[in-house]
DNA sequence: TAACTGGGTTTCATATAGTGAAACATCATA
DNA sequence: TATGATGTTTCACTATATGAAACCCAGTTA
């Protein structure tokens, strides 16, 4: 009746325990219940089979739930030497230290776009997405790079699934992708923040597949364009050398 | 019959997928399959799942599975500030650049103890376990001192858990664990491996809760035991500094 | 002390939902 | 073209996950 049942409900419901602590640390059994909509005995079936595999711990204090320490351990596991945030990091913290501006790494997960690393500018002024945060698609340098450097299937889906804002224009928006791609690399200028600018190059694997975009942002009076397009360079270049470090 | 099911088989089996990706960053699906001991289409209905929710991801190249970039996402929320591992690098490297010697960090999780982090000794000789691998808790430092100040409860079960090895003094680890409690610190020469000294210390939380041990090892030639009493007070004072950075 | 509230845990009848054998598809290599 | 690896889908069977309700246990509150 359904469409093809390929996939495990309980599994997809655990999995969904474990994402919905976004934002929380510390969750009572029933409020992660609430959160997924599911019975308090279901949840608890399932926090338990988590718990017993160290997905999740429970506060031995205030005996709310948490993500365990095995999530760590995976995480670390994710490329041949380790966790890529930490790999990169070092990368990352030069390029900081060579242009004084807030560097992060974006990564492409599902149809929205995550944010899994940043070294803070040196300079006062800074205002970024935490670590862990999903933005739309739609905004910013990193997006254009991630759509315009994705497979071609995934890019189409992306493309049809957005929800466009009422006013935005789609059109231009792709010509900017095709832009993207000619040059290797994107700007933004005060789209996803006023005030705020960012230069993005993609990272790519061995076999030039788009792993993660590496962006320069800061404030638009620092980051002008002519800035940063001669910065750009110098990024690719950067993200090009991150690209051969994760195997 | 069997003793009490209060947990989701299916859910178990695709976290066990997961964690047979120790050690391998790809993984076909029918290597999956024989390490989990499933047949593959259960496997690949429980890797659909994961899939879906973003718990693994495919090498396009290749089609293998990998684990996936949510993964890292949730690692970066078991603490509030991103990933603990991330977090307490910068401490841990200045550490090691101060000492010299190997820098690691140890959890307890279930009742084995796991390497979650490390930093390598600037020295040549350096042979240590890989981040991710688990250890047996009577032997070494930090296991010392994850049994020592880990919660009365949790410290009973593991006691009674391990499995002591014939001609282990136990009542010998039981006086080091009283002494490591009342020093703040732990030391082991040759206890894992020959010619390997360690020195170790609790990072506690807020509410004085172990979370950690920080560990400094290195050539017993060069951590003597005086070395490392003199080191003792240093390494403490950065596990506490270090448990202040997670919340 | 009793009645209440809010958490977590366990039980149990029910049929839903996951299972694995086998068949199928796909792509190498021989 | 055969052969032997993969990964994928189907399908009949019943083992297995489900949620309502009952239960427990600590704090409140009256």
């Amino acid at each position: 009746m359904e469409d093809s049942k390929l996939t495990v409900r309980a599994v997809e419901r655990a999995l969904d325990i474990m994402l919905c602590f976004t934002g929380a640390t510390e969750l009572t059994l029933t409020e992660i219940a609430s959160r997924v909509e599911l019975h308090k005995s279901t949840v608890h079936r399932l926090l338990a089979s988590l718990e017993g595999k160290g997905f999740v711990m429970r506060d031995a204090a205030t005996d709310k739930y948490r993500l365990g320490y095995r999530l760590w351990e995976l995480s670390a596991n994710l490329s041949k030497e380790g966790d890529p945030g930490i790999i990169l990091l070092p990368e990352m913290e030069r390029l900081r230290d060579l242009l004084g501006e807030t560097i992060s790494l974006y990564v492409q997960d599902g149809l929205e776009r995550i944010r899994i690393q940043a070294v803070q500018s040196t300079h006062a002024i800074r205002r970024v997405a935490p670590v862990g945060a999903r933005m739309p698609l739609y905004v910013g340098a990193s997006s254009k790079v991630l759509v315009a450097f994705a497979e071609p299937s995934l890019q189409q889906q992306l493309l049809a699934s957005a929800d466009w804002p009422a006013g935005l224009d789609q059109q231009a928006f792709l010509l900017q992708l095709s832009e993207t791609k000619r040059a290797g690399f994107a700007t933004s200028v005060e789209e996803r923040e006023p005030g705020a600018a960012a230069v993005a190059a993609p990272i790519l694997d061995h076999g030039g597949r788009l792993v993660a975009a590496l962006a320069v942002s800061g404030p638009a009076n620092r980051l002008t364009l002519e800035e940063m397009q001669a910065q750009a360079p110098l990024i690719m270049e950067a993200a090009r050398r991150m690209g051969t470090m994760l195997r």
